[in-house]
RNA sequence: GUGCCUGUAGCUCAACCGGAUAGAGCGCUAGUCUUCGGAACUAGAUGUUGCUGGUUCAACUCCAGCCAGGCACACCA
């Protein structure tokens, strides 16, 4: 029974305690900082897995690197003899100053791809996650007007993150909080009426601060053309932008589990239950008339005002209650995607969070920084003032949600995003996008054209033998290594840099070797090759929300 | 003024708790096709990692100071 355990743990795990029992062996295991940094180096010429534990170790144990990777390889190999690493690993290398380079068998990554295989579809899924509750909320732009490019890059990322998470086993929910009260609804409902006024040919002044988009014109025609009577123009605003918004998400294949209202929020009482909890707490008091949350307890730098003189409460109030409401709703991890004009609010609802007692790490913050869109490679002018700004809707219909999605993600989410239109259009090498879809397409291409009889099923793996044939089964194999840097850094991209890398080697190998040929048993294994090749681009593109085309 | 982010090849960006000769793509140059999809592949040139110190066996990475750009600093949301 033990022994099958092994068998089901993967090849790093197996590893990782093969160089715990030798430096148990060598006496070292107590001088380490129980940290094993165990990595696929950055170059495959330095084997497949990695280690420098004996750079670690040499200061508390007094020798050199070398020495101690040395023995530590020594150690291994007599594990290699019997155990459940037989056959699986080629070689044990020290190289450099004292790395230790492990070195996969042949052996190891036909069984590997053989594994994959049987598993087919969701051969990625892991439950490292183990069903922990997530609720991660993204987008929640004020429903305003319709969504900017800002908050398309930050559908594109909460979306791909969540389902990345969703891969890892967390179970996860899609949340947009709905800013649907407040000064900002106001102003939108009196721009609407202010408009209204002036189709019917009244004289208005229409303030700076007011929408001045050509959408409030649209919801006033409305109006004016179905002889509709409008009691609140907020609500009406609302409501109508919100059909706007949902269904450009929809078209972007984001879809939310939950919309939750902050107006609702504020009649259920919740605000007050909340404000109730801290009083008692003594995190609140009054000063110039207003109430301050004493958040500087929490390592905020100053208090924050959350009801203020005049009675009504600040942003930051409703906010408190959500995220206590989201721990109520049972969910145990919250992660939120913002724009990086929140930037300075991360303090203020850690030290929320902190006061009514969750551990501040159960709350990840991450700040999805701005796209500059270029169009022939010249930035566009973008003002937000005047109502006008590139629009999710229009990035869709000028290059598609393909493109979009990956584009958005093609950088880490915290740093800025260049985004060229005309080259996310092309249909040529420049465009990654195409690369690794054509690569998927190519594959699907193959796997139809292959003769009646002959089937991956039957393949026998050990036919693979050629350097570009190893190579892509490795590429393959990184797949969950990549996953788990996507969860660690909770950002989505290196799946895009991943996917190009994967792409590529496909790409080469398809170059220099033909699949379907006379021998029959290497057609049968290279099949099976291209079938676990597209088995992790798809996933890939999966997780990505990007469609994998079968025929371009 | 205070805080945060950014600065790497001509351009856009990587470099996974500090690790091996700092890597890709684009662009540029020269090639590959009697071929399962050429939306492909091969080869070549390109660097004082903003500057100055410090810590370390090892620094793009950590620390300090400086320079440049961006953002945030409300009883707005």
């Amino acid at each position: 029974m033990l022994f099958k355990d092994k068998m089901k743990k993967d090849i790093k795990e197996l590893l990782q305690t093969a160089i715990n029992d030798s430096l148990k062996e060598l006496g070292l295991d107590k001088a380490y900082d129980g940290f094993l940094y165990l990595d696929l180096p950055q170059d495959t010429r330095y084997g497949d897995l990695s280690t420098n534990v004996a750079f670690r170790l040499s200061k508390p144990a007094r020798k050199s690197p070398r020495e101690i990777a040395d023995s530590i390889a020594e150690k291994i190999n007599r594990h290699l003899k019997d155990g459940p690493l037989k056959g699986h690993i080629k070689e044990v290398k020290v190289e450099g100053a004292g790395f230790l380079n492990f070195y996969l068998s042949e052996a190891y990554f036909h069984g590997y791809l053989r594994g994959i295989i049987s598993k087919g579809e969701g051969f990625i899924r892991t439950d490292i996650g183990k069903g922990k509750r997530v609720l991660i909320e993204f987008v929640s732009a004020n429903p305003t007007g319709p969504l900017s490019v800002a908050h398309a890059r930050q559908a594109a990322a909460g979306d791909a993150l969540a389902n990345v998470l969703e891969c890892l086993g967390f179970s996860v929910k899609r949340e947009y909080y709905l800013n649907d009260e407040g000064n900002q609804i106001n102003i939108l409902g009196n721009s609407i009426e202010l408009r209204l006024k002036e189709l019917s040919g009244e004289k208005i002044e229409f303030p700076e601060d007011h929408y001045q988009g050509e959408y409030i014109y649209d919801m006033a025609k409305e109006i004016r053309e179905r002889g509709l009577k409008v009691k609140d123009f907020s609500e009406f605003g609302v409501e109508h932008i919100l059909g706007i918004i949902k269904k450009e998400l929809e078209d972007f294949g984001v879809k939310f589990d939950y919309w939750y209202s902050q107006k609702k929020l504020r009649k259920s009482g919740k605000i007050d239950e909340v404000f109730g909890l801290l009083k008692k707490k003594e995190f609140l008091y009054e000063q110039d008339g207003a109430l301050w949350f004493k958040s500087t307890l929490f390592g905020d730098d100053k208090d924050r005002v959350v009801v203020k003189s005049d009675g009504s409460y600040t942003y930051l109030a409703p906010d408190i209650a959500y995220h206590q409401d989201k721990f109520k709703r049972g969910f145990e991890w919250l992660i939120n995607l913002w724009g990086p004009d929140h930037h300075g609010y991360i303090g203020r609802l850690k030290a929320a969070v902190n006061a009514f007692g969750k551990d501040p790490g159960s709350l990840s913050i991450i700040i999805v920084q701005l796209a500059s869109i270029f169009r022939e490679g010249k930035p566009v002018q973008m003002s937000t003032r005047r109502g006008q700004y590139i629009t999710l809707r229009e990035v869709l219909d000028e290059v598609g949600v393909d493109a979009s999605r990956f584009f958005f993600l093609m950088r880490r989410t915290s740093s800025h995003l260049d985004f060229d239109l005309d080259i996310a259009k092309k249909h040529t090498s420049e465009n990654p996008v195409y690369y690794v879809q054509y690569a998927h397409a190519r594959i699907c291409s193959i796997l139809q054209n292959s003769p009646a009889g002959i089937s991956f099923k039957k393949a026998d793996l050990s036919f693979l033998k050629e350097n570009e044939e190893i190579e892509l089964i490795k590429k393959i194999w990184q797949f969950p290594f990549i996953l788990n840097i996507c969860y660690t850094t909770l950002d989505p991209y290196m799946l895009t840099v991943y996917l190009q890398a994967l792409s590529e080697t496909f790409h080469k190998f398809y170059d220099k070797h033909r699949v379907l040929g006379d021998d029959q048993e290497l057609t049968q294994a290279r099949l099976a090759l291209i079938k676990g090749a597209k088995l992790a681009i798809a996933s890939g593109l999966d997780l990505l929300g990007v469609s994998r085309p079968e025929k371009m």
